[in-house]
DNA sequence: AAGAAACTCAACCGCAGTATT
DNA sequence: AAATACTGCGGTTGAGTTTCT
């Protein structure tokens, strides 16, 4: 379903376009001080109330309230007002980050902003599009397929990784490799560890995915995870299909090697196959 | 010094999922 | 159940700034 344009809502015949003025975000911050963030949409017509704004000193006493959108004031004041946003040039360790996380989810920049405090989705979009993207392409001449100008229209076509990843089978464990650093030598502890108490991974909390999860979640620090050794995923995606050939131990049905996968090749292939 | 080109980043847009009426 | 509103996301734009020639 399609929506309207913002200048058509909340009644208003017009609306304030481009940058915002010091009057209008201290009209905004002092609303959300107020009712805190949400109902975005009613913004408009709540500081539009003399008893809100008469504090104000509007040039003209008709144009009382924000002359904005609620979706505009939302973006204001996620991307600029909001107090705990850091400001400041990203640092290499960020940059780190920021580049690993895009390898992994693609242009999922709500997701990847979600990783590093302080810094909002549009800021790391366009440090990625103006920084990162001349730094990749200074590296690899075939810029990767995820990071392409996508087509006009439609989002279908995204060719960031699929985080489909093949379900994991249960399996055993494979040993604990002492080389393997950071969240996912750490999951693998914890399963190991919970499979010796008898607790069998499942394909809802084997180490496969809930790395990722957790690492979303705040489970890991970033320094855990700029830590881990991606290299070695590879060969414990072996291991594993090594070890469901040798028999899988819960008498699953899907027992074929070719689904005990950790990751998916395309993934695999995109951590190995550069300086990633 | 001046114009052009490149860059930055705030803001806008359309789309889609979810919530509400 | 359907229509509408709200919210969030990613892509894109364009004004302002900086760098280059």
């Amino acid at each position: 379903m399609g929506r309207s344009p913002c200048r058509e809502k909340n009644g208003l015949n017009t609306v304030n376009r481009g940058a915002w003025t010091a009057l209008e975000d201290q009209l905004l911050t002092d609303y959300i001080k107020i009712h805190g963030e949400g109902r975005w949409g009613k913004i408009p017509k709540e500081t539009g109330k003399f008893s809100f704004s008469y504090k104000y000193n509007f040039s003209n006493s008709t144009q009382y309230g924000l002359k904005r959108c609620g979706k505009s004031c939302r973006l204001r004041w996620l991307n600029y007002l909001k107090p705990d946003i850091k400001r400041g040039n990203i640092t290499q360790d960020e940059e780190d980050l920021i580049l690993r996380l895009h390898k992994l989810l693609g242009n999922r920049w709500s997701l990847i902003a979600g990783r590093l405090p302080g810094r909002t989705d549009n800021e790391i979009k366009n440090y990625w599009n103006s920084i990162l993207r001349k730094k990749q392409h200074a590296n690899h001449s075939d810029l990767p397929k995820n990071i392409e100008k996508k087509p006009i229209k439609g989002k279908s076509n995204e060719a960031a990784p699929s985080l489909n990843m093949e379900p994991c089978l249960t399996t055993t464990m494979p040993k604990i490799e002492p080389s393997i650093k950071g969240v996912l030598g750490k999951r693998m502890e914890a399963n190991i560890s919970d499979s010796r108490e008898g607790l069998l991974p499942t394909c809802e909390n084997d180490m496969s995915w809930n790395f990722m999860t957790d690492l979303n979640a705040g489970q890991y620090s970033l320094s855990e995870f700029l830590q881990t050794d991606f290299s070695k995923i590879s060969e414990l995606n072996s291991m594993i299909v090594e070890d469901c050939n040798n028999g899988c131990i819960n008498g699953s049905s899907r027992s074929s090697s070719e689904e005990a996968h950790l990751f998916s090749d395309e993934i695999l292939k995109n951590w190995a196959g550069d300086s990633f």
